[in-house]
DNA sequence: ACCCAGGGTCATA
DNA sequence: TATGACCATGGG
């Protein structure tokens, strides 16, 4: 084995030292908290840059409403579906978000249309509606269409550059290349994966700074 | 009172 | 392409 490869392989096995060790510490996730792909979807759009909690109490309002469908949200008037996804913050550019999201839907009738599309095209056209950037776009094909693509967050990169591992140019494509070059292309695993650093980010790294309590402390180079 | 959550868009340089 | 303002609620 040459040079390069044996740094890949240490890499990789490195990548799934990690994955293991979060797994034994905090179980398996079962992502993505709902009932259906669309709730994941509109779940996807709610939590940007929102804490879950608020937007487990907006689903459970359009819930309420009876209004978590694609037929619904699009009968649903703007200021009404305003009001109900109020507590997850930005309600009216979410709304706006969502809107887009049903609007562009009807050219597929239905998800299983969408879905249809082979990852690289479903991704393009996922990313072309307002609302949905690189991460929202990657949650929607893991974890509602359940095709394996890695979703880099922020508590994934903090948690990579806290290891030492951050890739050159910082940008969510190296990120991802980073996983999806070092690890087997399997959607279990890229889902409990990317569920588990987002358990690890909340449990630990905001609340215990050094890491010092932390199940990867010593894997860590600070 | 302040900080920031499982981001994304848009205007500007 | 890269930065910054903006979107807004609720819990720590």
């Amino acid at each position: 084995m040459g040079g390069k490869a044996k740094q890949k392989a240490a890499l990789s096995d490195l990548l799934l030292e990690v994955y293991h060790r979060l797994l034994a510490r905090y179980g398996p996730q079962r992502w993505w908290p709902a009932e259906d792909p669309f709730e994941v979807i509109v779940g996807a759009i709610l939590t940007q840059s929102a804490a879950w909690i608020n937007v487990e109490q907006a689903i459970s309002n359009l819930k309420a409403a009876e209004t978590l469908t694609p037929a619904a949200l699009r009968d649903l008037p703007f200021d009404r579906l305003a009001h109900l996804i109020r507590p997850s913050g930005y309600y009216n550019a979410k709304a706006m978000k969502l809107k887009a999201f049903v609007e562009r839907l009807r050219r597929y009738v239905d998800l299983e249309g969408l879905f249809a599309l082979d990852t690289q095209s479903l991704r393009q056209e996922l990313l072309s509606i307002h609302g949905v950037g690189e991460e929202t776009a990657d949650s929607i094909i893991l974890y509602a269409a359940r095709k394996p693509v890695f979703v880099i967050d922020a508590y994934t990169r903090r948690i990579l550059r806290r290891l030492g591992l951050a890739p050159e140019g910082d940008s969510y494509r190296a990120f991802q290349t980073l996983f999806t070059e070092n690890l087997p292309k399997e959607e279990g695993l890229y889902n409990e994966y990317h569920a588990l650093l987002v358990r690890h980010g909340k449990e630990v790294c905001r609340k215990v700074p050094l890491c010092l309590l932390c199940c990867l402390r010593d894997l860590c180079p600070y």
